[in-house]
DNA sequence: CTGTAATCCTGCGAGC
DNA sequence: TGCTCGCAGGATTACA
C-alpha cells in the first residue's frame, strides 16, 4: 500500500521515536527481501546513532552517525572487537522469550552470499551512513518496546537504546532494507534516478514531462522518474481531480490540462498525508496507527459505485498494467462522446 | 520509445 | 466447507 502519503506519515511517525537513539544490535531473518542483505550490515549498524529521518519518494532514508571509532573493515572477520557476543548480539528471540519468534534467525547462518557493500566507505574512512527501507506492497516499519510480542513476517529488528525496537515487517517481502556506508553517493543516485517530489512540481519541468510523451496518464503518473512518491491509488485519484481519463496519451494535454494534473496530484497527496494516508489492508504508520484517507476515495477500489460528481457508474479499466479506476462521463477521454457504448476490452490475453 | 507481461511473495475474496 | 483462480499498494527486467 505504501504511496507517498503512507511513508510520509510512517516518516513523521518515526522521527521523534528514532532520532538520538542508539541501534545497539540488528538482527535479521533468514527470507530473502527485494534486495540482498549482507550479513556484514549488523555489525555496520551497532552503534550507530539516528541522525534524522527522512523520505525520498517511496523510499525511507535513516541517517545515521558514525560511531566513534568505526572499524576499518566491517565484515565478519572483525567480529574479535569488544565482548560483544560474536554473531548474533540480540538473544535470539526464540531462546530467551519462548515461542516469539520462529523466523527471526542468526543471518550468519544465512545462504545468503556476502556482496561488498554497495558503496564504498568515504576516502576519510569517516563517513555519514544510512540506512535506506523501502516498504514495498506490505512493508510496516514501526517502533515498540522490545518485549511486544513479535509478529508474523518479521525481517529485521533494530534494537534500540532505549528498551525499543524498530521492526521492519513485509508481509509479501517486496519490500528491502540496505545499509549504505557513504550516504552523499547514495543520494546523488537516487536524485538521479526519482523526479522531483510532488509539492511545488516546476509548472514548465511537469508541462514539458507530460506533453512530451505518448505514453498515457496513468503510465506517466506511475513512472517514478517523473515524479517521485505516486503509485495506483493516488494516480487515480488525482486523474480523476483533474478530470482526466487516464488512458490519454500525454501528448494530447493542453498545457492547462498539465497543470491541472499537477495541481490535483499535489492536492490529493497533501490530502492524504492529512489523513495520514490509506489503508487497505496491511498499512499503518510509524507508530501502529492505521490510515484514513481510504474514506475519502472518489473513485479507487469504487468500481459500479456512483461518481461523487455526477453519479455515473465508476469504471474500471487496466492501463500501465494497473487496474484504473475512473468516471467515465466527469474522465471522458478527449474527442469521444461521455456515454457512447464502446467498451474498452482490457482483458490481458492469457 | 511504449507497452505489456512476468517476477519476486503471501493472503484474501470470489466462484464453483 | 474446501478448493482453485485471480488479484493486490511496487519496482525491475525482458521481450514484442
Amino acid at each position: 500500500m505504501p504511496e507517498l502519503p503512507e511513508v510520509e506519515t510512517v516518516v513523521r511517525d518515526l522521527r521523534p521515536l528514532l532520532t538520538g537513539r542508539v541501534i545497539t544490535a540488528v538482527r535479521r531473518s533468514a527470507f530473502k527481501l527485494r534486495r540482498t542483505w549482507n550479513p556484514a550490515w549488523a555489525a555496520a549498524l551497532a552503534g550507530t546513532r539516528v541522525e534524522a529521518v527522512r523520505r525520498r519518494g517511496k523510499w525511507i532514508l535513516v541517517d545515521l552517525e558514525c560511531k566513534a571509532d568505526p572499524p576499518p573493515n566491517p565484515l565478519p572477520e572483525g567480529r574479535g572487537r569488544k565482548a560483544d557476543p560474536p554473531p548474533n548480539p540480540l538473544p535470539s528471540g526464540r531462546g530467551s522469550s519462548g515461542a516469539t519468534s520462529r523466523e527471526l534467525d542468526s543471518q550468519i547462518g544465512s545462504n545468503v552470499a556476502l556482496l561488498p557493500f554497495p558503496l564504498g566507505r568515504g576516502p576519510g574512512g569517516r563517513s555519514s551512513p544510512l540506512l535506506r527501507v523501502h516498504l514495498g506492497m506490505t512493508g510496516q516499519f514501526t517502533v515498540v518496546p522490545a518485549d511486544a510480542p513479535e509478529p508474523d513476517h518479521l525481517h529485521a529488528v533494530f534494537a534500540l537504546d532505549n528498551g525499543h525496537e524498530l521492526r521492519f515487517r513485509d508481509q509479501r517481502r517486496f519490500g528491502s532494507a540496505e545499509f549504505f556506508a557513504d550516504r552523499a553517493a547514495v543520494e546523488s543516485e537516487m536524485n538521479a534516478e526519482l523526479g522531483p517530489e510532488p509539492f511545488n512540481i516546476d509548472a514548465d519541468y511537469f508541462r514539458a514531462a507530460v506533453s512530451g510523451t505518448g505514453r498515457n496518464l496513468k503510465a506517466v503518473l506511475l513512472d517514478q522518474t517523473v515524479v517521485a512518491g505516486v503509485g495506483n491509488i493516488y494516480a487515480d485519484e488525482a486523474c480523476f481531480r483533474a478530470k482526466l481519463h487516464p488512458g490519454r496519451p500525454g501528448n494530447k494535454l493542453t498545457a492547462g490540462e498539465c497543470d491541472a494534473l499537477r495541481e490535483a496530484v499535489e492536492a490529493v497527496l497533501t490530502r492524504a498525508i492529512e489523513s495520514r494516508g490509506s489503508t487497505i489492508r496491511d498499512y499503518v504508520g510509524g507508530s501502529g496507527l492505521r490510515g484514513g484517507f481510504q474514506n475519502e476515495f472518489a473513485v479507487y477500489g469504487r468500481t459500479g459505485e456512483p461518481c461523487p460528481t455526477c453519479a455515473a457508474a465508476v469504471v474500471c479499466a487496466r492501463y500501465a498494467g494497473r487496474a484504473s479506476h475512473f468516471c467515465p462521463r466527469c474522465q471522458a477521454p478527449e474527442g469521444q462522446k461521455p456515454a457512447t457504448g464502446k467498451k474498452k476490452r482490457t482483458t490481458r490475453g492469457k
